[in-house]
DNA sequence: CGGCGGCTTGATCGGTCTCAAGTACGGTGG
DNA sequence: CCACCGTACTTGAGACCGATCAAGCCGCCG
């Protein structure tokens, strides 16, 4: 049972075999952090860590896509947010977990030790600022999708396409990696509200789709003036 | 009209008559930074900074309340928090504002420079540390602040009551300095919806409303139940 | 005493949820 | 290659919660 408590937050074999895979030098954020990273893999839908367990690492997604959530007291679930290729996850301020993350499709991360970038912090005021400057972002973001839960669905739901766009589109048709119901619990909406708005857009000519997870956005300045 | 928009963030006599007043020594929070501090007074609804403006100044709430809040596309204001004695507001990770700020009530606040704080701590990595700790508390804050948006009307109040019992109850009332309206544009409601449910949860015997600031816990337990 | 702002209460409307089918897609086995 | 299945998604009908619109009430101050 202490084993499987392991397990579930460093599945099996990963902690030993892909400890010695070393990153190449880092380009973006957390610069010489990254150097001492390992590799690791996770499958559709298993869990990287959980909400409460100690923040023993910091992860940057290399591969995939990876959610974080809460459960709330009624059942429903709330998805914190979504962590895409380059995007920093589990960096904590406290000593424990805020949300639980687990990866939405096959995932790679790099992992760090929460204790190590700490350390090196107290005597690097530049990772120092590095990590304020991290949670200032990180709080920026929250505080964008507090604001996204007290519009309407159409908005939700145009707001949160133009996200991923601007951050996994390279043309203007993007290729979602979560399903209806992570969209729903990150907008704070139902699996169904989320579909027929989606359809209601797709009549609009705002968006195309021509599979359920492939988006096309068609005009896009519709999108934005929902908000604006 | 240079003029007027600084007068609108440091109104008037203010910053030359106060920035003497130098206040005493710290107890909690930003330690050494506090010395460096200058008194301010504002009235109420008078505005403190607005967003958007260069986070010039850091404050420190030592009497009265706070409130910041943003305006969305569609006119309704968002308060993303309350500030009581004690509380910290405005220190920016970046170099803007990202929420306008507004005195509810008379409020003195102390009041620090950015610049200086930030230069502190790039020699002094325990400020540095403070910094980082300071925004994980406040991304902590506006992650609870996250979930209360996705419950009940009920659930929203009552998070409310049993947080502002936490901050500045002495016994088991508490003196609310905010109106209805900030109340209702803090929780995402309607100030009639935030009306009709504390009455509701006075006939429920969960509260006491001797006047309509004022609010007597009767059946903590009962709060807290409609969310855990 | 009158007026005004903040709060409460009532009646109705509308958006989102709920419950229930129906459909498209991918995988598996015959 | 097709039949079958399970899962994800869409669509429909009705219920419900909170918003809106509209009075009315209360406390405060002139």
């Amino acid at each position: 049972m202490l084993m499987q408590t392991q397990l579930r937050t460093f599945p099996a074999s990963q902690l030993h075999t892909n400890a010695i895979t070393r990153s190449a030098p880092a380009r973006g954020g957390f610069g010489t952090m990254e150097a001492m990273g390992s590799q690791m893999r996770f499958d559709p839908n298993e869990e990287i860590f959980g909400e409460g367990e100690p923040a023993e690492y910091v992860y940057k997604v290399t591969k995939g896509a990876v959610r974080t959530y809460k459960i709330l007291c009624d059942g429903r679930r709330q998805i914190g947010g979504f962590y895409l290729p380059g995007d920093i996850f589990g960096l904590e301020v406290g000593k424990e977990h805020q949300f639980s993350a687990e990866a939405i499709n096959d995932v790679t991360v790099l992992v760090m030790k929460h204790s190590l970038i700490v350390s090196l912090a107290e005597r690097d005021c530049d990772t120092a600022r590095e990590l304020w400057s991290f949670t200032g972002r990180e709080l920026n973001r929250v505080q964008e999708h507090l604001l996204l839960l007290v519009k309407t669905a159409q908005q939700r739901v145009a707001s949160f396409l133009l996200e991923m766009s601007a951050r996994l589109a390279t043309t203007d048709a993007i290729e979602l990696p979560m399903s209806r119901q992570d969209i729903a619990d990150y907008l704070g909406l139902t699996i169904e509200t989320v579909s027929r708005t989606m359809t209601q857009l797709v009549s609009e000519q705002a968006i195309g789709l021509p599979s359920s997870r492939r988006i096309v956005l068609r005009n896009s300045g519709a999108l934005r003036q929902l908000n604006a």
